[in-house]
DNA sequence: GGACCTAGTGAAATAGATTGCCATGAAACG
DNA sequence: CGTTTCATGGCAATCTATTTCACTAGGTCC
């Protein structure tokens, strides 16, 4: 056992890596093949022989070098990973469920972000697709579904955050339209029915599935829909104030919100606060997501939960098993309503 | 070797990507070194061969196949980013802001995130060595110096949003020491005397000196400081809460707050809360970090700004130099107080 | 006129795996 | 005992660039 460690001056104290698969072979007794069979058990080899080039392995501390594994099986063990918007709580915790569902795996995740330029998009992909990703997983987006379509033919793909059609299967999200559904009814039963709603993105399918949940649950009680309590925003604290603002100075009466998520509901309530109106005595607030912060919101944000984590954990894990050809049956997660102190029942 | 690829239809809706340096050779009449020049741009080329190589390439539609250029050049077009917490709103800002400095550079981000596991820690950065990134960007965490020291003599290396001994220059970080002065100052110059420090995570190099500027200020301003005062808390909201319950438990007077980070103030702001005492009629607060929610608490919260996206993107910006050999100054990023409205001058 | 440069180029070696094909020896079969 | 079968394992081809080396012209310098 030639120490390398002994640190001489000898080489930077670095294994030099210089180990290859031949090293092995030449230590082993063995050939070359034989040690990748061994390696990747690609084939039936004798037990000694095995040994004998795990043993060598061990010795020398090989590990192969992933360029010419690459090249010589076709196969990256990377996967792509294509997110909206980095700094977005919501996306963040999807995104870091995929990458501890990848922990372990041995696949590596390459992640892109195509937040600004939405020419970029395609362009990140391709830059996916030329570094031989052996899948792709995409978070969100708005990538048209024939684009995915056109991918889906060229490699393993999976979507998480979003239910795009004809990839059903592919698709680990939410039900948006059970969101939107589950916060109305909460407020209903709690006897509001001036319930303002503050609108996501202007066609985003997230927002526009909350709407439409929404728009369920009132009918399925009764509660006809007024459209002047309906305030097009977008996913930001900004949109809150400025819905709430624009609402009271019309002198629109309302008693509950429904923000499009935790953001929006903090915007409303600084725009409730700074015009002295309690919550949520005067008004309730429920919010979708259940971010971190909403729990510490003044008072506590009720709101319905959305499984980020969870969506990116088993997002990532069905793109492994996609790839392994092997089945991963996952129950549809269900959003889930967080109840906390910024909804009180409706008196007059 | 006649066509090995005459997929009749020739090239489905795709190119099939089959095309190598080889099929750019004989298009243009050349040899396949003299495209690898070309495109290279290693050697001087006859203008018309040049021509007739891109020519080639763009009829063909060639992309170079990353394996090959990494197992014959050694080098990958990825670079390693070590990430502490992803979910953490102030590390995803500068996790992004690394991601969005790459765009465009030609390499390609391979995110690895060691919440969990402690030891999983080595591990991980063994698993980029091995993928032979070309640099190694960590973010924050608390891998020790001389580990960083060994991985450093290896590959380049930079360091963001933390310091380190001996790796002056390559570390892209704050001056935490400032940001607990700055916070500090800013309460003292409102005539509060009696401020409650709710210390970060123990150890904590960032919460250390935050807390070390803290001192500092105090002592210039001639306050005595008051250990009563101080929580030995962690990052989290929970903590916030926990630390006002506790100090006002305990019947200890302070008229302001200063927060490890945004998260605390948050938690210490509902602890008020629940408690009905106002901020900052009666306790001022103060934050770290100034994450967006912040400017959404009720009131605003007065904090002292990270410059976390822009750390990560000259962290980025600066692993690429590094590795280029060129020279990359920046100057030092400051933190920055944001004056909200969750601090008020202290009348007794 | 011969030694020496230099620009320009191709052939071949190289990088480090995987894998198809063939040879070998042993066990099993008739 | 001859033959078929099968588990093994080695040789060599393959994958696709990069890079060294050798060689050709044409010029320059003494």
């Amino acid at each position: 056992m030639a120490d390398r460690k002994t640190k001489q001056p000898q080489s930077a104290e670095t294994v030099r890596d210089g180990v290859t698969i031949e090293d092995i072979a030449k230590r082993a007794n063995v050939s070359k093949s034989t040690v990748s069979r061994v390696l990747n058990g690609t084939a039936v080899v004798n037990q000694q022989k095995q040994d004998a080039v795990h043993q060598a392995v061990i010795e020398l501390d090989y590990t192969p070098n992933m360029f010419a594994q690459g090249l010589a099986s076709g196969k990256s063990m990377t996967l792509g990973i294509l997110t909206q918007n980095i700094g977005s709580p919501f996306y963040d915790s999807v995104a870091q469920g995929v990458i501890e569902g990848l922990a372990g795996s041995g696949y590596t995740p390459s992640v892109i972000d195509r937040r600004w330029e939405q020419t970029r998009d395609a362009a990140s992909i391709e830059t996916l697709i030329l570094r031989k990703v052996d899948g792709l997983l995409i978070v969100g987006g708005d990538i048209s579904a024939s684009e995915l379509q056109f991918y889906k033919k060229q490699l393993p793909l999976i979507v998480a955050a979003r239910d795009v059609k004809g990839f059903e299967g592919q698709c680990v999200s939410v039900n948006n339209k059970k969101i939107g559904y589950l916060a109305t009814k909460h407020l209903l039963e709690q006897q509001h029915t001036r319930i303002a709603f503050i609108h996501g993105t202007e066609g985003h399918p997230d927002a526009r599935d909350r709407f439409t949940g929404h728009l369920e649950a009132l009918e399925e009680a009764g509660v006809s829909r007024s459209d002047e309590l309906v305030y097009q925003g977008d996913f930001s604290g900004h949109a809150g104030l400025m819905a709430v603002n624009y609402l009271l100075d019309q002198g629109i009466r309302f008693s509950a919100i429904i923000a499009a998520n935790d953001m929006v509901a903090f915007g409303s309530r600084l725009a409730l606060y700074r015009r002295g109106i309690s919550v949520p005595d005067d008004v309730s607030i429920i919010g979708c997501d259940d971010q971190a912060e909403a729990a510490f919101m003044t008072p506590p944000l009720t709101t319905v939960r959305q499984p980020a984590y969870e969506m990116g954990f088993v997002a990532s894990r069905a793109l492994l098993s996609l790839i392994s050809n092997e089945d991963y049956g996952w129950s549809e997660l269900a959003p889930e309503l967080q109840i906390r102190e910024s909804v009180k029942r409706f008196t007059s």
